[in-house]
RNA sequence: GGGCGGUUAGCUCAGCGGUAGAGCACUACGUUGACAUCGUAGUGGCCACUGGUUCGAUCCCAGUACCGCCCA
């Protein structure tokens, strides 16, 4: 059946692609000869909730293009492909489901357990969806290897490593101030926040000086004339979160400061509060800033969190998990007493410290944002706040009044938002686990500075070195509950200093029991922690604990509960039931986990050893590890590359990967981010629907410039369809000249002696050596580039043209065998940017041993190269080309053929001439030929060794072929000009390569031929003109 | 404010020491043994600006302006 005029992308794809994973194409290995090289490419591992967004297409098509190239040169190829759980988006993905339906149960409701069981039944519903939109694009991953962030080896991999950083010091917790996500009630890492610029207002308000003291303010211009001096009861500070001065700690000023010198030490009465706050130095505020004097929230403010450190201030938390105002713990009266003694000198401690709810009752349970209304309010209300005197205007009366107003002002902010939730983040002073990256940063550095590791472009490794030589502690816990769990558990702290058996009968009565229980201290002492890969193994460092108890609490069982509450009544319990029985196996001692989990970065982290088995030495894990490239978007090199980086040395000490390929975000045509909000989206799927996806992944490599932006053009990726389309049509035309019949696949070209064949077998030679080169160099663009130069340029515009004489005559048979050859090699050439329709192209023609995906990358060298047919097929070229383009310029009209008489011929161009004298004719639809002098009125062609006129007397407009002369004389004189100028400089001959002065010379001398042949025309025509 | 990058044809981008290229768009024409998802010919550029290095700068260096991105 002859082939259809176009491909059907649509039916072709699906068709080829379940062909492909039928046979198991991209399987760990396929193809590849004994002894091969590895070459490894980790998928960076999309969101199982995800979807195929224009960045994954872009770079897996990179990542399949290099896979393909090395799978088809036998190399020993693995594409590792999988999912990663995300956590935060994934649990808001199902708690979104169950919202749906009213009648579900919340998170909350369901609980832990039946609500995990409910995000992996959503999993094993929607969460292949991204992968089989890779399918799709047509990416040849090892699809029998799929692996997930939480099943398999990974979730005990992901244990092991914390288990091991733990043990090794490089994980701790602490208290620490967090960004907050309200919404998902978690801690998120810096990276997970977005800071976006929004409009806010700067309040201004007064803070009096305790115990009526005033002082003078004197504020000076830069040149320290006086230009306010005043008496003032108040220091006034400005601030864009007026509810956060609930929980201010100081007000602090810059010591340099003088405005502020006299008051530096004393106190002041905090508004809506009932507190006293001192005035203390810091470098932090900056005195050209608004007062100067900065009200210092150590548990709302990052800067402020440094400055309460420095100051040893108290830091008081305001605020619940919900970003709602505290409404729990002592009524305010008690708490702000405490507040007061702790303020004199009483001693505590950071538990107590946060116990303390210092929010008046009024703002208690009130939204932080409606709170911030109502403190502002009040404050105004107090007469605190700084005023301004305005002039107003009534409208009903006409006349003008003069009032005070609070200074409010319009102004920018920074907000940081939740990049999930997009909700205003808090900081907030909680407990949370870190990685201390300051001490696994040491070899991640090291690696890329020596070049084990090679991150391209080098501006990525420019930035990455900013970002780790200056790394902040990774807050790895998440308050989430899908996710991998923190393999911590906690117990409580039953140590007692002096106990004395009173019986010495080695157990214990109610009074013993008593005194070992205290006053409950051991409820509120801080927890024993362990950590350990699961509870049995932890439950053994807790009877390591409870061994130095009294006999029998030293042989209390050890079991798990769910939480501190929990853990707290069955002990309770346990000990009432020993009280009772006296039997000593009734006593148990309750343990819980802590049940934060881990950023998912932690165990996507691990990815390039997780995937592969470890910590079990697979044979994977021998021979793919380190991998070979990862292919990501610049904006992860934090998140992930960076991070992978540290993990892989910090656990296994190797690098994970050779080389890193960071590109840029996929943007649309106009070079905006693609989003929702904008609706400039475009679907790859709705573009491989339109155009199919092999012209979505040829636009795609033909973008990868390194370092570029890249700008997603739908008439680009139609232009790419086309491209396709011509090659489909070449292998047409091949079809219907017999070129396929009888043909098999041949590894080597054929023997040709027609200059035409022998120049386009050198052509492909040199298509795959600069395929090679780009592909080698990551440069995707060139090589698309390339190839489509060659296929389209080459192949079709000219060979195709060439072969069709040749058909007819003797060489019929050689050209037959070379197109075969030539467009074979270009279906393989372009097989991994084009993996489909070449596949298709290869089975339709031609037999075939093996499937093109398979099929051996050419290794021929460009020895194929023959100079001399290069420079006769040039000649041609050029000839036809000058022709059609004089024709064209003169008007003549394309059906009419021409004569052509040759002035001068070289014996190279002679040579040229007689054995391409078919192919000049018809391409140049030329009539008649002779060599002679020009006749009259003809039109004069200058080429290099040879010289053509057309004699087309009384077809031609004399004015016409004159301006066309002068315009090419034109273009001659400004070339000759620069050389001249550059050959006559003594400094250029002395200082240019000699090469380089040398072509400059022979430049020269072919422009001033062709230049002395066109005077000579143009003087005929004067003769006649 | 700090870091990284960009500024080349109408648009999107390559090139990065020897006086500029592609695709798209545009104009004219449609002879052809595959292809109108096509062919042929053409129009279009003080390579942001100012200095410097060099025999020679779009390319290297410094500065200026504007535009992005990331981090504060």
């Amino acid at each position: 059946m002859p082939m259809e005029k176009t491909f059907n992308a649509a039916e072709a794809e699906a068709r080829i692609s379940k062909l492909w994973i039928d046979r198991k194409v991209g399987a760990a290995g396929a193809n590849s000869v004994p002894g091969a090289e590895a070459f490894s490419i980790m998928i960076p591992p999309p969101n199982v909730t995800g979807s195929l967004h224009m960045g994954h297409a872009f770079n897996n098509t990179l990542q399949d293009v290099l896979i393909r190239w090395h799978r088809m040169q036998g190399h020993d190829t693995l594409w590792q492909v999988g999912t990663d759980h995300a956590g935060i988006a994934t649990q808001m993905v199902v708690e979104r489901e169950l919202a749906r339906d009213k009648s579900n149960a919340t998170r909350r409701e369901m609980g832990r357990e039946a609500f995990l069981s409910k995000v992996w039944e959503w999993k094993e519903q929607s969460g292949g969806t991204i992968i089989n939109q890779l399918k799709r694009l047509g990416a040849s991953c090892d699809w029998d290897r799929e692996a997930f962030t939480m099943s398999g080896n990974f979730p005990d991999a992901v244990t092991k490593v914390f288990v091991d950083m733990y043990n090794k010091g490089l994980i701790y917790r602490g208290k620490r101030l967090v960004n907050w996500d309200p919404h998902f009630e978690t801690a998120i890492s810096d990276l997970e926040v977005e800071n976006i610029e929004v409009k806010g207002h700067m309040w201004h308000f007064k803070y009096i000086l305790a115990g009526g003291e005033t002082y003078e303010y004197i504020e000076k211009d830069a040149e320290g004339q006086v230009t306010l001096r005043e008496k003032r009861n108040y220091i006034s500070i400005a601030t864009t979160r007026p509810e956060t001065m609930l929980g201010d700690g100081a007000v602090a000023v810059h010591p340099s400061d003088g405005r502020y010198a006299p008051i530096v030490g004393k106190m002041v009465q905090l508004p809506l509060c009932d507190r006293l706050i001192p005035i203390i130095t810091d470098e932090y505020p900056d005195p050209t800033f608004g007062s100067g004097a900065v009200k210092i929230t150590g548990a709302h403010d990052f800067n402020d969190y440094q400055v309460a450190k420095r100051a040893g201030l108290p830091c008081y938390r305001l605020m619940d998990t919900q970003g709602r105002m505290r409404a729990d713990g002592a009524p305010y009266e008690v708490a702000v007493a405490r507040a007061r003694e702790i303020a004199a000198g009483s001693p505590t401690n950071e538990t107590e410290v946060d116990s303390l709810n210092l929010v008046p009752e009024k703002y208690r349970g009130r939204d932080r944002f409606e709170a911030r209304k109502l403190v502002v309010a009040d404050i105004n209300a107090a007469g605190l706040a700084v005023t301004l005197l305005m002039k107003s205007y009534d409208e009903e009366t006409g006349s003008e009044h003069l009032t005070l107003v609070p200074v409010v002002e319009d102004k920018p902010i920074m907000q940081p938002f939740g990049d999930r939730s997009k909700v205003v983040i808090e900081p907030m002073l909680t407990d949370q686990w870190f990685v201390d990256t300051a001490k696994i940063v040491g070899p991640a550095l090291d690696a890329v500075r020596n070049g084990d590791t090679v991150i391209m472009p080098q501006s990525g490794e420019r930035t990455y070195f900013h970002w780790l030589e200056n790394i902040e502690p990774w807050c790895i816990s998440r308050q989430l509950w899908w996710g991998h769990q923190i393999p911590v558990w906690y117990g409580l702290n039953l140590d007692v200093d002096n106990f004395t058996d009173d019986e010495g009968d080695n157990a214990l009565d109610e009074v013993e029991i008593l005194n070992i229980l205290g006053d409950g201290g051991y409820v509120e002492r801080e927890a024993r922690s362990h950590c350990a890969a699961d509870s049995a193994a932890v439950a053994e460092f807790f009877r390591d604990d409870l061994a130095p108890l009294p006999h029998p609490l030293n042989a209390a069982r050890v079991v798990e509960v769910a939480d501190r509450h929990a853990a707290v009544a069955l002990l309770a319990q346990s000990l009432a039931d020993y009280n009772l029985s006296q039997d000593p196996t009734h006593l148990t001692y309750p343990i819980w986990r802590d049940p934060d989990v881990l950023d998912t970065w932690f165990s996507s982290g691990l990815w390039p050893i997780g995937t592969l088995g470890w910590p079990d030495n697979t044979p994977e894990l021998q021979k793919y590890f380190p991998t070979s490239t990862l292919i990501t978007g610049a904006d992860i090199i934090f998140f992930w590359v960076a991070r992978m980086m540290m993990m892989q040395l910090a656990v296994v000490n190797e690098v994970p990967f050779k080389t890193v390929y960071l590109h840029g975000l996929v943007r649309d045509a106009k070079g905006k981010k693609m989003s929702k909000s904008l609706g400039n989206v475009i679907d790859p799927l709705d573009i491989i629907n339109e155009f199919g996806a092999d012209a979505l992944r040829f636009a795609n490599a033909a973008m990868a410039s390194l370092g570029g932006t890249l700008k997603l053009d739908t008439q680009r990726i139609a232009g790419y369809r086309n491209f396709g389309t011509k090659l489909w049509n070449a292998c047409r035309f091949a079809e219907m000249n017999g070129v396929w019949e009888g043909y098999s696949t041949a590894a080597t070209p054929p023997k040709a002696a027609a200059t035409a064949n022998v120049w386009i077998i050198g052509e492909t030679a040199k298509a795959l050596a600069e395929v090679n080169e780009s592909l080698a160099a990551y440069r995707f663009d060139t090589a698309a580039d390339a190839l489509y130069k060659f296929v389209w340029g080459k192949v079709c515009d000219w060979y195709v043209e060439f072969a069709k004489p040749l058909f007819d005559g003797e060489a019929a048979a050689e050209t037959r065998a070379t197109m075969a050859w030539v467009l074979d090699q270009s279906m393989i050439l372009l097989h991994p940017i084009m993996p489909f329709i070449t596949e298709e192209l290869w089975s339709t023609t031609g037999t075939r041993a093996k499937l093109l995906v398979h099929t051996d990358w050419p290794t021929y060298g460009l020895d194929l190269v023959t100079p001399e047919a290069d420079r006769e097929m040039a000649f041609v070229t050029t000839l036809i080309d000058e022709v059609r383009s004089a024709r064209a310029q003169v008007h003549v009209p394309v059906g009419l053929k021409i004569d052509l008489v040759a002035m001068t011929l070289s014996d190279e161009a002679r040579a040229a001439w007689t054995r391409n004298e078919n192919l000049i004719r018809r391409l140049a639809r030329i009539e008649t030929f002779e060599e002679g002098p020009a006749p009259k009125g003809s039109i004069t062609l200058a080429l290099d060794g040879a010289a053509f006129a057309i004699p087309l007397a009384g077809l031609i407009d004399i004015a016409e072929e004159k301006t066309r002369l002068q315009k090419t004389m034109d273009k001659l004189a400004k070339e000759i000009g620069g050389l001249t100028g550059r050959l006559n400089n003594p400094a250029f001959a002395a200082s240019a390569p000699e090469e380089v002065v040398d072509e400059a010379r022979a430049n020269l001398e072919a422009r001033e031929d062709e230049s002395a042949k066109l005077r000579a025309a143009l003087a005929r025509l004067a003769e006649i003109g």
